[in-house]
DNA sequence: TTGACAAAGATCATAGCGCC
DNA sequence: GGCGCTATGATCTTTGTCAA
């Protein structure tokens, strides 16, 4: 076709954005192959095995003859399979932090207003716990923001944030109820906007129709939300209003990787599953 | 109806950084 | 000093618009 990049990149590319964001493309491959061949029963699978089969069949399921080019392909294509994957999967990743970057500004001043003092587009900086607004919205939902000795001990890094612990910002008008953890959840304003920047089109986020071109949704046939694309935007968004400028899974400070499991953790759990029901039919 | 045009996005290439 | 990753500017592609 026209495109001159391999559709392999292109498939990575989508994988990243709504199935795992945080695998190792190559181990996955491997192991499930290895699992393939061996016939290992399902009862014999952890959890986490199972959960990574799952993943491995949504891949499966997104590219066409992935199945039949890596059971008959050889140790070397498998290995340039996945590295293309990933390619696309890092490239995407890359991509849509750096656009959300600039434009969560938008999603999070006030209307008609202005933030005090002004955060920049292109400076991480002075976001984070350094700043009232984006301190606020990240603050995890066990603390309140409006106290001063929480804001210092945040802000000094005395309290570590660690990934499992939500912030306020993706409930529903930033509002969380102890009582009922799940009111609210992952229906916030700055994740609604953040989900079409990226998979309708940037412009897509305050005019109804204006772009002209088909976005990610339409490039993939994507038309359902899912848990993956709904936690990895979460930690898109987590990632933009923190103060680190570099994007890294394992790194302890934004524990992103841990922020994204978490999410997908309750989103899989069968205990939750009527919640997690009308969540996307919410979200749909 | 058509097709040139330019805007809007998607993707690519690479420099730079931290780590071993 | 090499290696692997990320951020970001540069480049390529697609699509809606508008005038003929």
């Amino acid at each position: 076709l026209s495109s001159k990049s391999d559709p392999l990149v292109h498939h990575g590319r989508h994988f990243c954005r709504t199935i795992h964001a945080m695998c190792n493309i190559h181990a996955l491959l491997t192991q499930s192959i290895i699992r393939a061949v061996e016939q290992t029963a399902d009862d014999d699978l952890s959890d986490d095995e199972r959960r990574e089969h799952r993943v491995f069949k949504r891949l499966l399921n997104l590219v066409p003859n992935l199945e039949e080019r890596i059971m008959t392909g050889s140790e070397e294509e498998l290995t340039e399979v996945a590295d293309l994957l990933r390619k696309g999967a890092t490239g995407a990743r890359g991509d849509d932090t750096k656009t959300l970057k600039g434009n969560i500004l938008e999603w999070i001043t006030p209307k008609g207003e202005s933030l005090n003092p002004p955060l920049y587009r292109n400076q991480k900086a002075d976001r984070g716990f350094h700043h009232e607004r984006t301190g606020a919205l990240l603050c995890p939902v066990d603390l309140d923001w409006s106290h001063e000795d929480v804001k210092k001990k945040l802000r000094s890094g005395e309290d570590v944030v660690t990934g499992d612990r939500w912030p306020l910002f993706i409930y529903a008008d930033c509002k969380y109820d102890p009582e009922d953890p799940w009111n609210g959840l992952l229906r916030g304003d700055i994740l609604v906007n953040a989900f079409k920047h990226v998979f309708t089109s940037p412009s897509s986020v305050d005019k109804e129709h204006k772009a002209t071109r088909s976005g990610n949704a339409r490039l993939h046939n994507m038309t359902r939300t899912s848990p993956a694309s709904v936690a990895y935007i979460a930690t898109q968004v987590r990632f933009a209003l923190s103060s680190s400028s570099v994007f890294s899974r394992t790194d302890t400070v934004t524990d992103s990787e841990r922020f994204y499991n978490s999410l997908l953790e309750i989103l899989d759990d069968p205990a939750e599953k009527q919640e997690v029901d009308a969540l996307f039919k919410w979200w749909d």
